[in-house]
DNA sequence: TTCGCAATGTAATATCATTACGTTTGTGAG
DNA sequence: CTCACAAACGTAATGATATTACATTGCGAA
């Protein structure tokens, strides 16, 4: 598989930096609507504010999308340009998430692919448990 | 990681019968809402006698969820009972979904979990893309 | 300046899922 | 058998997530 990620530095706008930082300032993931709530005093009125935000944040790759969850969050490297396949560890206990990414899961499902003539365009790994901070506390 | 499944084999009510069905004719994924209009004629009339048929049906391992549709799939496998890790290749073009697994991601992932102390208790493996069907035609 | 495009504002609506509450049904203990 | 309990069911209302539609604004290129 290639890794298929062509991600383009933006220069952010308002709303879009409103957003990130609404993203980089919480502890996990958020929903729309919660990035929403958190941003009505800068002017934030309706939900397409945040999604369109998010649209771009996540095509410049700076935001990933949960999909598990339906939440966001700010990607785990400081200027993420095409990571390839990306992976999440999600507490259910706690809501943190740890980003990762392992070459031999990313190698075993392009073969996968390969082997099956599918063209993956993008791949979504979840894992939800619960994390060593929840499982000893 | 464990493969932690301890799918339960049930016996059907009418309800849960009713949506495996609708389920087994589709030639994809449908939304609890599609499998709800489905099912009209057969007396269904809210959306929550889709979903407890559903959580039944998804407990015992016969349907899964696509996270990332937010639909559910009837399980490839005859009888399936405890098959670990699932990933599903989805086609955008056609809708059809193709489920398989593979033991060195399994193992790949399970690593991770362990060396981060991280206990898995289900995971999410989609990939987004285009079939070899859709490709050629 | 004028055109065109990206971003924005706002309202409405579509889609997905759960809570709440009351009733029915099946089943095992006595 | 029948009582009591649990599981399943019916229905309405609501909550949560996401998109469509349309008018407007800001701004760079011709």
């Amino acid at each position: 598989m290639s890794t298929g990620h062509h991600h383009q530095p933006i220069d952010l706008t308002r709303n879009q930096s409103l957003v990130l930082g609404a993203l980089e300032k919480a502890e996990g993931p958020l929903s729309a609507y919660t990035i929403l709530d958190r941003l009505r005093d800068d002017g934030f009125r309706a939900p397409l504010q945040v999604y369109r935000a998010l649209d771009k944040l996540l095509g410049a790759g700076l935001v990933h999308r949960l999909e598990s969850l339906n939440a966001f969050v700010v990607c785990a490297h400081p200027n993420c340009h095409a990571q390839g396949m990306i992976a999440f560890a999600i507490c259910g206990t706690c809501g943190k998430v740890d980003e990762f990414s392992d070459a031999v899961v990313q190698e075993r499902l392009g073969s996968w692919a390969r082997e099956n003539a599918f063209k993956a365009e993008k791949s979504i790994i979840e894992l939800r448990g619960t994390c060593a901070g929840c499982l000893n506390g």
